[in-house]
DNA sequence: CGTCTATTTGAATGTACTCAAAAGCGGTGG
DNA sequence: CCACCGCTTTTGAGTACATTCAAATAGACG
């Protein structure tokens, strides 16, 4: 049951028994069907989502409805709207199950109790925070930098798994390209 | 001296006047000459920097030496490849004064003196990451899903003291366009 | 005042988008 | 087992936003 999120905070600090004990009696199960929210656009999120099983994406719509995938999160990542759980304040994502999906969640109140109980756990969500912000500025370079062919192809290279579970759709919007355009960019690639 | 530091990590938690002055005392000044760099590409970041005067930017170059600026830096912020700052890797990133700068640091020794002397800073220095990570989600959402035009309005409003002090060569660079076409849509708001 | 750099302007080009339609693919029911 | 439906992906033509390159102009600094 808490096997892979055991090993997953251990990658930043080597917890005792008895601290990850105390952690998985804090987490709660939910699964989520195909489709479902996990969190809506005006809502608090109040849930940090370890993913046992699954995949789910992170978007926002804008006001014409266009559609903006800030991540694919699947097997052992966190999933959340950290800023929003944090200050408890009204998101602006989307976060949805693209398979019928198993999480452990954490909501503000185990949270608190974790760290309470727990303190070097402080240290190991920073560092999670630390990484993503990593990848973020990653991201945010590629796409000014690099050209959408090559940023597909990157994206190919880091994340062989994605592709074949989210649609092209989807990848299109992570990589800040229509549809239409990754189909050419795909079928050049194929001759 | 430490009045403007002191208030910035008191936005996240209240801390004594005792741990503050624990804060100070592992603080170090550092003043870096206009054009001068705090950290350059290849090498490993060994700074966290608050700039008490003064402006900064964070950028990277690609293989052709195309700029892209990440982050324009001012009073009251912070900067660091906190990346590098963390796992002691060689960074990517140049972090360059685009003024005469006054900044306080602190380096992976006195940063992990403080965590301990002060374990209230963990938060605090997550609840700044987090901040940051909100910022960089947004920059993403605004480049793939908004305009050059929309992202300079946006920039103009967030940060209006910035394009005072920054050249448009770089503005251009952080907004993702290049020179030539910024000063277009200039010449277009200007009329 | 002259030099160096930053910004503007213009023309030609390219990358990516829009809209529309066709083709492919997976699931469901007869 | 295959025919049909709905959804995803592909293809194509026309267009728009942004880039490149070159040259002119403006501004900053010694």
């Amino acid at each position: 049951m808490f096997q892979e999120v055991n090993k997953n905070v251990t990658r930043y600090y080597t917890f005792s028994e008895n601290e990850l004990n105390t952690f998985n009696s804090l987490l709660k199960p939910l699964n989520l069907k195909k489709k479902t929210f996990l969190l809506q656009a005006g809502e608090v999120c109040n849930v940090e989502a370890f993913i046992k099983k699954g995949c789910l994406m992170t978007y926002l719509l804008n006001e014409e409805g266009k559609e903006t995938v800030l991540y694919f999160s699947i097997e052992n990542w966190w999933v959340s709207d950290i800023c929003s759980f944090n200050d408890q304040t009204k998101s602006d994502f989307y976060i949805q199950a693209l398979e019928d999906s198993e999480l452990l969640i954490l909501t503000p109140q185990t949270k608190e109790e974790l760290l309470f109980k727990v303190p070097n756990f402080e240290r190991t969500f920073r560092l999670m925070i630390q990484k993503n912000l990593g990848v973020m500025q990653g991201r945010l370079h590629s796409i000014i930098a690099k050209s959408a062919e090559t940023r597909y192809n990157d994206f190919l290279k880091r994340y062989p798994s994605i592709p074949q579970r989210v649609s092209q759709h989807h990848i299109a919007s992570y990589l800040g390209v229509t549809p239409e355009f990754l189909s050419k960019i795909r079928a050049k690639k194929a001759k």
